[in-house]
DNA sequence: AAGGTGACCGGCC
DNA sequence: TGGCCGGCCACCT
């Protein structure tokens, strides 16, 4: 693991992830087109991936275009993400979210 | 220093 | 209707 936490581009992830409001997700996609590359959705799953260790970014609100609990393996390897969800009142089923579109959030765009 | 990988996305066959 | 492929860019070995 690197130590570099500071970096810039994790932090502008968290930023936008900490501000998906509570009973509502979002998806990488819209993260990184929020960011000005909408091409590499990817990078934000990398800064999903090192966001683990932060406890003020909530990553079981982000999850892929299909509504699908992509990253739930990486909470506990257990269904976690799904309870966390659930708990916030977003219905999950077979590790997808029910009503998508109603309960997807649109990131502010930085500039 | 170079190659491989990934919590994705969009398009093509 | 669904599966496969390339692109994209930072991080890791």
């Amino acid at each position: 693991m690197s130590n570099q936490e500071n970096s810039n581009f994790f932090e502008r992830v968290y930023e936008i992830v900490r501000q998906i409001p509570y009973g509502k997700v979002t998806s990488y996609g819209a993260i990184a087109k929020a960011l000005g590359t909408a091409k590499s959705a990817r990078m934000v799953g990398w800064a999903m991936n090192a966001s683990h260790n932060l406890e003020d970014v909530p990553a079981h609100r982000v999850v892929n275009r299909n509504g699908l609990l992509t990253g739930k393996m990486h909470f506990d390897g257990s269904n976690l993400m799904q309870q966390l969800l659930e708990n916030e009142g977003v219905e999950v089923k077979n590790n997808q979210i029910v009503n998508f579109d109603k309960v997807f959030w649109t990131p502010k765009v930085f500039h």
